[in-house]
DNA sequence: GCTATTTCCTTAACATGTTAATTGTTGCGA
DNA sequence: TCGCAACAATTAACATGTTAAGGAAATAGC
């Protein structure tokens, strides 16, 4: 009746930190010689992506948090990465924008991003990599649209 | 040739922190009310599960890194959940212990984690859930002994 | 024994995570 | 139009993540 939590061994929560150290450890390593971090590096990715965004959207599609979006921001402007304009329509908002430098940095690591993404993969299975992520994201309580 | 990227709403890195969010959102709730963060809970967790350990074995099975180990120990010991003392034999060592007070936070809330737990477990399913926990020890570098 | 190396731990410095309080802006209803 | 709720973003305060450097104790060789 004692109800013997999981060992710490078989625990989620800890088999999620680790695991996502693993998978960063060589991103980070890939991204040191840049001199910008794995969060700036996503901002980076998401602005690629889908183009100049409001703070808003940029956060939650580059899962950060508000406070933190407004450091890493100043960081990223005063480096030349990105750039910031207030909407004129509605003058609470923001817009963010890559800069060319910013997608310099993309462009010139996105070959080796991709391989490193890939030896995962490979090292899963194609078909276990899959199921992983649909799992992943059935832990996220923000993709349920 | 563009080797194109993995979107980044099927990114690894970002789905492990999603799904670590979602499962963390609730125990910190719990946790909110003792005080103590999820990183003291996860010592207190291997403390009472280990006994008594060794820095270095602490940090290890609590996923911790040294210096924020060195802190959050500081803390705890004022807060009086540990206990800390050096090895006579080799006085580079200290060992941390749990203490009564430590011990009755994981007595209180222990069937609460687990509940926590358990339902996670439901949503996926036991099998899938295994599977997920079988995937992301294969991205752990430190599981391969 | 004595130095160089290794080991265990701590500090330091900077960036982010997390929650709460604060500042500007907009919109709306009395 | 005045006041107030709602909203977007920032600031604050504390804790942790991350890397590098420092300090004290033990160990290996010579």
């Amino acid at each position: 009746m004692t109800r013997s939590m999981p060992s710490t061994s078989r625990s989620l929560p800890i088999a999620l930190i680790r695991a996502r150290e693993g998978v960063m450890q060589p991103i980070r390593e890939m991204l040191s010689k840049t001199g910008i971090t794995e969060q700036q590096w996503r901002v980076l990715r998401v602005l690629a992506e889908y183009g100049p965004l409001d703070t808003t959207t940029l956060a939650d599609r580059a899962s950060l948090l508000f406070p933190s979006l407004t450091r890493i921001a100043t960081t990223m402007r005063n480096k030349g990465l990105i750039t910031q304009t207030r909407d004129e329509t509605d003058r609470r908002r923001q817009f963010i924008a890559i800069t060319p430098e910013g997608q310099k940095i993309i462009d010139d690591h996105a070959e080796q991003a991709a391989k490193i993404v890939a030896g995962f993969r490979a090292k899963l299975g194609d078909d276990h990599y899959e199921t992983l992520l649909d799992l992943l994201g059935q832990l996220d309580p923000g993709s349920r649209e």
